[in-house]
DNA sequence: CTAATATTCCAAAGAATCATAGAACAGGGG
DNA sequence: CCCCTGTTCTATGATTCTTTGGAATATTAG
């Protein structure tokens, strides 16, 4: 038992670090983070057994990086406030700064072009208002709805392959989905250039364009 | 077993959260930051077992978050880089916004009068130039000689109660020592204070005015 | 080469966490 | 009021991490 002065400080600081320690509650928050859930829709979305969610959600919850609400019989979890999202975001820019295994599982799971090839958020909020780009949103209707990178089309990736005659063929197209490790974006720019568009994936999805201060639309889709 | 396909991403992604998890790597990673070390420093310096010492060494040391260089039979650690240290000083605001037990761990330690009146970095900055303040350096003179804040004098609180008539009974007196959550400069105010001086602790030390951007001094002791 | 010192490797006991099964609880609809 | 649904609480084996004793390695001094 390791015991110096300053002991019972650095046990309360080791506890952000071990709520952060778990591949499943950076899962979890990784979720949160596009929007409020209920433990149900977290559990489906993260795939993660029922149980073992509403377990680490409590820690979460006691280590303050989460709040919950309770309407009626659901309880709908969210990020504490702004700061979490923000932290959140440091960890994995200094993780992958520091560890080639996850800029290797990172480029394996999204495949290399996505990683290659990405649109970075700065420089897509720099190319906005550019008319020879084409910014398309991949995620489903609902979320779209929720909040989107202004300009942004709704396609959801299912409906994408039979709306392909909705899109300009001259153009740059830009493709995002939900989170930083989505890989629905990637599979949309393949789609894409295999019918002989010139797509690229936004690095790090809608959330990491929210972290570094993108502007969000809510509302309608625009079209 | 959580299996979920990022699991890989997030495993690797809970390295560092795991790496940050314990007291112990906190508080050498700490004392790190004020630089190199040999490993039996370290174990001195943090009141840790040596073996426990060199144990987690080479778990920071397999996060990438130090490096060692072997001069002769010793080994010297130190932080792997400058983010290291920012990241550090980020993971500590961000776990003091949000755990009060946290708060309450660094008051009652540094006492309430360190937390309470003590100076910001940003504001000692600010008055750096100002005639009526003097900062004290309260660490051993080695650790003086290795960087300092611009203009401060070397008493190291051993020496202190000695050198009282070197200083300006008039004058505003800052005192600081090492790490965030060092005692010394604490006991060196109310030492102070005692003889009638008025002094206030530098909040976060010389670790904090570092990562605020503030600016060192090496070389002989200013005076 | 041998001795002495600093550090690391290896292994095992002890402590802390994780995942999950079963029971319990709280709102809302009937 | 009672039941149904969503969620949390409690308990437990499996696993992983921490700590530490003993052996091993590496470097310098002599």
């Amino acid at each position: 038992m390791a015991e110096f002065p300053e002991e019972p400080i650095y046990r309360q600081l080791a506890r952000i670090g071990r709520t952060l320690a778990s591949p499943v509650r950076l899962r979890l928050l990784d979720v949160l983070d596009q929007g409020e859930r209920t433990v149900e829709q977290l559990s489906e979305e993260a795939d993660i057994p029922l149980k073992n969610t509403s377990a680490q959600l409590q820690q979460l919850r006691a280590a303050h990086l989460v709040t919950s609400r309770k309407a009626g019989t659901r309880v709908y979890y969210r990020l504490a406030d702004e700061r979490v999202s923000r932290f959140l975001g440091e960890l994995q820019d200094f993780a992958a700064e520091r560890l080639a295994d996850l800029r290797e599982a990172v480029s394996e799971h999204l495949g290399e072009v996505a990683v290659l090839e990405a649109v970075t958020a700065d420089e897509l909020a720099a190319r906005l208002d550019d008319p020879g780009i084409v910014i398309v949103d991949v995620r489903p209707a609902a979320d779209h709805a929720r909040g989107h990178v202004p300009g942004a089309v709704s396609v959801p990736l299912a409906e994408l392959r039979d709306r392909l005659d909705e899109l300009p063929g001259d153009a740059e197209i830009v493709a995002y989905c939900g989170g930083p490790y989505c890989v629905v974006s990637s599979e949309a720019v393949l789609l894409l250039r295999d019918h002989g568009f010139r797509a690229r994936p936004l690095d790090g999805g809608l959330t990491r364009w929210r972290r570094t201060g993108g502007r969000l639309r809510t509302g309608a889709a625009a079209r």
